[in-house]
DNA sequence: CCTTGACCTTCCAATGATGGGAAGGTCTAG
DNA sequence: CTAGACCTTCCCATCATTGGAAGGTCAAGG
């Protein structure tokens, strides 16, 4: 099949699926005479695993890792545990972080009486500016 | 004194005072006569405010604005207001997007044994590819 | 006076995932 | 035969930030 009904049948843009093989991601499609590249049934499945792992928040470059994994029929569950262990940790240290912006500007939005007039708490703490 | 003092006080590297220049965040700054950029104690607060904006995840356009805000004696909380409360959408919509990625795999971890075998809860999951 | 090192300048490139678009080739239905 | 819906490759933009190259300037010390 042709690119644009992978993409239908994967969830992965055309566009996208030609940057995973130039990142080598995918190995180079197969191509018919007329230079289309040709997918098959296993290319939408190697597809769709990059597009949940995407979903799920992976690097590519992890998700070039957990590939090689999920095709290797003699992997350890470990090393995959690993990879997503260590991205979950990722995950959870940038929610921490954004988590306390949103903590701090709730307070400040709080705060601010949001009327005409100039004064406001927001201004005034990020002016401020100490930490 | 200098953009590396500058630097220094204020928290934001050379690199990116100038870059802030350039994309006109702040007007050009005054020169000596080397060419060499010149800067004052408001500069500082200004790049003090810029900084503290940041940690708070304002992206620079939205920093365009409450800087104009911040110069305008004249101005309305409540604009103040509207943008830190979008701002803060967005950050809790991305915190929830997030937060679901890390429930799935703190659940995925926890169900892989991770060991040497090749069984693979996490694998088994992405290669679903069910949503 | 000259050198050294620490500054400063501008310009260009890369990051990572994705989309937009141009210029051109191919296929299919009417 | 033509229209339009595909496909190809290549370049560019996003966003904030960093790195580096090539070159000018300044202060201290020999």
């Amino acid at each position: 099949m042709n690119i644009g009904e992978a993409a239908r049948l994967s969830g992965v843009s055309a566009k996208m699926i030609r940057h995973y093989e130039a990142i080598d991601l995918l190995p180079p499609a197969a191509r018919r005479d007329n230079s289309y590249r040709d997918y098959g049934k296993h290319e939408i499945f190697e597809l769709r695993f990059i597009r949940r792992a995407r979903k799920l928040g992976f690097s590519t470059s992890e998700i070039g890792d957990l590939l090689a994994l999920w095709r290797d029929k003699g992997r350890s569950s470990s090393e995959v545990r690993r990879i997503a262990q260590a991205h979950l940790q990722d995950l959870e240290i940038r929610i921490e972080e954004m988590a306390s912006m949103a903590g701090t500007l709730r307070h400040l939005v709080d705060a601010c009486h949001g009327d005409h007039r100039p004064d406001c708490p927001i201004l005034d703490d990020i002016g401020r500016g100490d930490e």
